[in-house]
DNA sequence: TAGATATGTTAGATTTACTTAACAAATAAA
DNA sequence: TTTATTTGTTAAGTAAATCTAACATATCTA
């Protein structure tokens, strides 16, 4: 089986600013992958060639940047782990939603592709535990996260009590 | 209140280097760092030199390698930083040490400061959770990692017994 | 359709971090 | 103490990613 071949965190940028463009305008543009990233118009054509001679886009002069099947399996790969990222942050950890995005962007091309598949059960577990299976650990979480104490069982009854 | 310097990720890793070679020896050498970190004495020189040049360390040619506060200040929390993602990864997702030490070693130069702290805490908080307490989600989570399937609070329960 | 505006490309410079090769200093051994 | 070995430095070059400036092509509009 012929391996995937990778990017560095850069060219992984550009991949996912393709796609989220062409997900929001059907098409994606040098012009809106410089405003999306904040870079300059040629510092994406450069990206561009770079992507293009690895097989990740198609790219014809003044035309519309597409991605080769590979290009969008690992865009698509990075976008959820994005996502995922993300969701993590904001809901498990409750990290503002502004700094979530940013750490998001920059995790998701550091992190082993194990510690993603872990992460994203991890968050599957989070979330589709019922609530009454759970003795709101999170909650729990939150309270010792902003008072460094803990809630005792009791405490915690008493708490569910006071909040419904 | 002065805002601490930074450096890059690069240059963390250099300063973390240094740290660990000056606890395990109590001195660090060029020779060592770059043994440690697996580049040529040349690229060390280099590092220092910026390093040096920003404050963060000291070094006179032929020299040890020292840290200034402002760079041992930033190298400890580099490496606390370190070994609580190394935690993290191997305690609570269950990732395999090699693994987990390679993806710490990305991330530490990654997270905000914010995600930092809610992870410290988030550890802290597993960590010191009371066994009779906690209903084992943790071990809860591990099993829905590897089978997919939940355990039921009576499943758990049935569980726990015939593990004893 | 012709000129104006917007968009895309190319060339050349900069920065960071790395390398090899050649040289210099320090340490160890004969 | 002289030589050999190890360690450190400097110089010069490569590679990635960025930028500005200058130029080329497309598109829009009068």
């Amino acid at each position: 089986m012929k391996k995937d071949k990778r990017c560095s965190p850069d060219m992984e940028d550009y991949l996912e600013a393709i796609i989220v463009l062409k997900r929001k305008d059907r098409v994606a543009r040098v012009r809106d992958i410089a405003r999306l990233m904040d870079v300059k118009p040629p510092s994406v054509a450069s990206a561009l060639h770079t992507l293009s001679r690895d097989g990740f886009v198609i790219h014809e002069p003044y035309g519309y940047v597409d991605l080769t099947p590979q290009g969008e399996k690992l865009a698509k790969m990075i976008q959820k782990r994005h996502e995922m990222l993300n969701k993590f942050l904001t809901q498990v950890l409750c990290i503002n939603p502004k700094i979530a995005a940013e750490d998001a962007c920059r995790m998701e091309h550091t992190i082993s592709q194990e510690t993603s598949k872990k992460l994203t059960k991890f968050l599957e577990f989070v979330q589709t535990t019922p609530t009454h299976d759970r003795p709101d650990w999170l909650k729990s979480f939150d309270h010792y996260f902003k008072t460094g104490k803990r809630l005792t069982c009791k405490a915690r009854v008493a708490k569910q009590k006071a909040d419904t």
